[in-house]
DNA sequence: TGTACATCAGTGAACGCGCGTTCACTGATGTAC
DNA sequence: TGTACATCAGTGAACGCGCGTTCACTGATGTAC
């Protein structure tokens, strides 16, 4: 490795008990969910002390911020990368329903009942925008030439200040709300569990609603 | 009082004090969520030492048990009595909609991410289906006379022993489901803060997916 | 290449906290004769 | 109506636990001359 490397030894170890620190906290979410995370606990799992992690995190707050960021930012590369090579509406409401399978509990922190006490900080926010924006750029391009114009599309003409950096038809919002809040009606009921007991597939009842979405 | 009643003084005051401490259990789901509810914290607010509460409840997840089946049930009865007075399927939605936003807490520990480590009792479950009995007959009446059979009314033809109990054509089990989920996604977006920021309103949503629905 | 110093990862002890839960006990309330 | 006894609500002390976090320290790694 080149002299001029800014990378010193010392960085790459940090970075990488950083990294395998917030893999176990993965682990630790994805058995007892996130408001069951523990620092200590984690440190113990490592074969660590537990002070020994205020090397690497300032405390609890910032790991799990971190742990909301890798989050974010995984699903937000997953949907352009979904959306650069070709995928259309229904194939980026695919993709979101299989990230969130793959880790239940990782969409449950961006998505579910929030961490009592916990605050996200400002840039998540940044990075869910960019998300939104991957997906109402799909709804503006799966828009019927004729659009209906339903009463939600004329509310949001007039309250779009959350989408105003972005230009899209307002039916195109309309759309995409319906669309996120009922791939996530749909996704979170099942994740929590509130559909065992019922034997039917939830991937068809997925696939019905994305369909009568865009159909 | 008459010498035969059958609720001796002792057992009022038993009933009494366990519906106090189920209050301040609610508020104090209300302020810090369900995971972080707290025996000694309630027995405190109340006035009396920690252990003082185990004469009432035999533990933890014994009060849990008790606060999910109170909420399940009055959630059954708010809707089946608006069911007996005439409400149809969107009445009966928008019912749900203002019991959740009454109590968002109280909703949330019913239908939002479970509760680490606490898993309902089997008679909640029968309360749970009384509910279900109630939105499906809506949908039942909701149906247009030439229902459409949809690729998951199909499905739910041959996958409904959840429901076996209970006569209702297998469209209106898919109503029911497309209901249950798209209500779901925009009261748990809602009630998770999910919305703030964005300035729109949510009960315009709320409407557009329900007329989509029924119209 | 070798030595002197600075950096920094990790440890163990400690603090204060609140939790669920058990137990022996006090004191008030209700019951039986 | 009064006394003797049983029931039971509530207390305070205690146990063991795990948590987040601070701090003084050790020992290894890197840097400068």
């Amino acid at each position: 490795m080149a002299k001029s490397d800014p990378t010193t030894p010392r960085e790459r170890y940090r970075t990488q008990v950083r990294a395998e620190v917030m893999e176990r906290a993965w682990e630790q979410i994805a058995t007892a969910g996130a408001s069951a995370l523990s620092l200590n606990a984690i440190a113990k799992h490592m074969g660590m002390s537990g002070p020994a992690l205020y090397r690497y995190f300032a405390n609890r707050d910032e790991l799990i911020t971190e742990l909301v960021r890798e989050a974010y930012r995984d699903l937000a590369d997953t949907l352009s990368a979904a959306a650069a090579s070709g995928a259309d509406l229904a194939g980026l409401a695919r993709t979101l329903r299989t990230w969130a399978l793959a880790d239940p509990q990782r969409y449950l922190l961006l998505y579910g009942t929030p961490v009592p006490g916990y605050e996200a900080p400002e840039d998540t926010r940044a990075i869910s925008q960019e998300i939104a924006v991957t997906l109402i750029d799909a709804c503006t391009a799966a828009l019927p030439r004729t659009a209906p114009g339903s009463p939600l599309a004329a509310h949001l003409a007039d309250h779009r200040t959350w989408a105003a950096d972005h230009p899209a038809p307002p039916e195109a919002l309309a759309l995409f709300l319906s669309l996120w809040t009922r791939l996530h009606g749909v996704l979170s009921l099942e994740l929590a569990g509130h559909f065992t007991g019922m034997q039917f597939d939830a991937e068809i009842l997925f696939e019905s609603e994305l369909a009568t979405l865009i159909g």
